[in-house]
Order: C-alpha cells, then sequence, then structure tokens
DNA sequence: CACTGTATAGAACGATCGTTCGTTAATGTC
DNA sequence: GACATTAACGAACGATCGTTCTATACAGTG
C-alpha cells in the first residue's frame, strides 16, 4: 500500500467515526484536517469533492458492515442459527466496529431521503441490498424447514429492519437498557409466528 | 393574535415544511428569510437564537401530531379500535399535515441521539411521550379484554415504533408501495399475537 | 396629533464552509 | 546523484453561517 493510500484510509478512519456522532452530511473538511493533523487542502487532494468524502465513508461502512454482520455468521450452518447469528451480530455491530454514533448509513438513510443525489442513491443501494441479503437468509431458513413453505420473506425482512431501528433509537436515544432484550423478543416472536409445525 | 405572533407562526409553518426536508440540524436563518420574505436580522429577533427557533419547530411538530393524530383517534371507541385508529393515523399522519419530507421528530431523533443539548431532551421527551401514549392505548384494549392480560404493553409499543420507522424508510427511502400494506400486516400479527382467547 | 413600544430592515462582525492555486517536501526510478 | 512523480502544505477565494448593533417604520394608546 503506497503512502497516499495509506493516509487516504487513516483520513476515511476518521471520517468514519466523526460521521458516527455528527452524520455524514455534518462532516466537515476543516475539522476533519485538524482530527487528522493535516491541512485542509492536503486531505481535499485525497478526494476531489466533499460529496466524493462522504460516498467514500458510505462505502467504506458497507465493507465494514459485511466483514463484522455477515461473514462472522458464515460460520453457523444455513437456515435459523445463520439467520440469528446475522440478526445479533446486526444489533451488536455498532459496538464491536468503531462506531460511537451508531450505524452511519442508517442515519444517513434519515438525512438524505429527501435529497435526490449520489448520496442518496448510494445509500438507497447499501440498504436495498442489505433488505435481500436478509431475504435470502430467510429463504435459506425456508428450504431448510425451519420456517413455514408460505413465510412472506420480503415481510420477515421488513419487519427485521424495524426492530433493528427502534433497538437503536432505544439505546441511543432513550438509553434503555431493555432494548436489547426487546429486539430479541420480537425477533423470536416473528419466528414463531413463521415457524413450521413439527407435532 | 398581535402582528408579532401573526409573523412567528408563519415562519414556524415555512421552518416546519422545510425542517421536514433538510433536517432541524440544516435549517438556516438566511434561507428561512429568503423564504419568508424577511431580512435575516427580522427574523432572528423573534427567537433570539437559532436554538430557540429549532425548539420552537420541534414543539409546533408535537402539537400537530396531537392534532393530526391523537385527537382524531378519540372519535373511536376505547380499546382496539382507538389503538388502531392510532397507528393509521399515525402512518399516515406525514401526508396529512403539511410535511413533505417526513417526520421532523423522528429525523431529529437520528440527528441529535449523539449530541447533547436541549435539542436532544426535547426530542428525547418527545418521543418518550408518544411511547407512552401508546403504551396507555394498548393497557386500554387489556382492559376491554380485547388483549390478553399477560400482554408486555411496553414491548408492544417498542415493536410498534419500529414498524413505524421501517415504514417511513420504505416509503421515502425505496419508494416502496408495499410499504403501507406491510405495516399493517405486522400491525395485525401484532395484535393477534396478544389477542385474547375467545373461544 | 404626539408618544411609546414593538416589529422589521440594513449593514457589518468574526467564523467557518468547500474549493482553487502555486509551491515545497517527500518518494520512487533510472 | 539527477530526475519525475506523488503527497502535503499555506494562503487566499467567495459564500454562507449565526449574531449584534443601530436605525427606521409601524402599531396601538392617550
Amino acid at each position: 500500500m503506497g503512502k497516499g493510500e495509506e493516509t487516504r484510509q487513516a483520513i476515511l478512519d476518521e471520517a468514519f467515526s466523526l460521521a458516527s456522532c455528527i452524520g455524514v452530511s455534518g462532516l466537515s473538511i476543516g475539522v476533519l484536517a485538524e482530527r487528522t493533523h493535516m491541512s485542509k487542502s492536503g486531505l481535499f487532494a485525497h478526494f476531489g469533492s466533499k460529496e466524493e468524502l462522504q460516498l467514500a465513508v458510505l462505502r467504506e461502512s458497507q465493507q465494514r458492515f459485511a466483514e463484522a454482520v455477515l461473514r462472522p455468521a458464515l460460520r453457523e450452518p444455513r437456515g435459523l442459527a445463520r439467520l440469528r447469528a446475522i440478526v445479533v451480530n446486526w444489533l451488536n455491530w455498532t459496538r464491536a466496529v468503531n462506531l460511537p454514533g451508531g450505524c452511519v448509513i442508517n442515519a444517513a438513510a434519515a438525512e438524505f431521503d429527501d435529497q435526490p443525489g449520489a448520496l442518496r442513491e448510494e445509500v438507497k443501494k447499501s440498504l436495498l441490498a442489505l433488505r435481500r441479503t436478509l431475504a435470502d437468509a430467510v429463504a435459506k431458513a425456508v428450504e431448510t424447514g425451519e420456517l413455514r413453505r408460505d413465510t412472506d420473506i420480503d415481510q420477515f425482512a421488513f419487519e427485521l429492519a424495524g426492530i433493528y431501528q427502534v433497538t437503536q433509537q432505544g439505546r441511543r436515544l432513550f438509553n434503555d437498557p431493555d432494548a436489547d432484550r426487546r429486539a430479541l423478543v420480537a425477533f423470536d416472536r416473528l419466528v414463531r409466528d413463521n415457524a413450521a409445525i413439527h407435532e
């Protein structure tokens, strides 16, 4: 890795955790330069525009998500076990990765859902991909016979996303110590209602 | 209503719908002055600080929410019917009120959950009050015997909030035409799982 | 009509924003 | 060691930010 790539990554590291706290749209070149002990222009040269920097942060987030949430879950056998692993990792990934202020993309979704442009499209792409990943994991649990054949997998993924969002809100805004437990209760109810009948 | 109060309300109207699109933290005195055909200083005098303006927008939002969502639901008989009315009104209130860019407070929750201060506290207070309102409506449905006595009413409200959030995301970010339907499916499942047994 | 307080305007402040430019320092190649 | 390339800097740009101050217009009251 050349020197340029190295500092670029260092900038992204800082931008990533900074954006976690103040949002992707709250990022500023000046503040970021100060935090990385660089000049504004020196930092700027690595990206060419602020929007490109913001996009880089969003892509960085996707990558870390895949490594922290999805990849470890592959160790579990496909089906309900893997689905559960994804959900558990997902709920906790903001702690595992350096995300003091919560998921960057999730926050960005609320920031940019009104403002057309490249950032909105990147967020949309990323979250749609996540929905698809969730739906695939649910579909596998149908194939293994753990969930019923008539399970609405998109509905399942939809509700999972809802559980995630409200859990984050509970943790971050309300400091609710029960948020994690409630999330699992909701997940279990979701699974139970779609579980194949065994007796 | 004096002249001052009148223009203050006009400013708030504009700020309200503007904040809906660009967020409460994205509000700027200059842009707002331009939109209301006022000078920056003239507008500024009505609030004394930007933060006070933002707080006023949040309070305005609470008030409109109560009028658009909660009050009409009081026409329904207490219990499940009223709860359902609240949920339906809630899911649609951004259309009824002038909220082209979605619920202001919900967006603000994501913006400020990391940054301590008066704004965060106002958001927190507002959303906690909503949770309590939801929980009360659920409790009434327990009293009427429509829901089981062992219903976890806070868990119920928790999951309702999740349904709301993911529905907004589906509508606003994904332009998902199924979001409303999925929300009601999720709600019905929530009710069914807590319904009292009738046979 | 004069008087009083409120409501708005205009100009300016220092700060920060994203961006551009020209130059220097560091790195890699022959 | 000379050269080419890349990386980083420092200064400045015009724009906008929230805020302050002073002055002018307006409203209501006697």
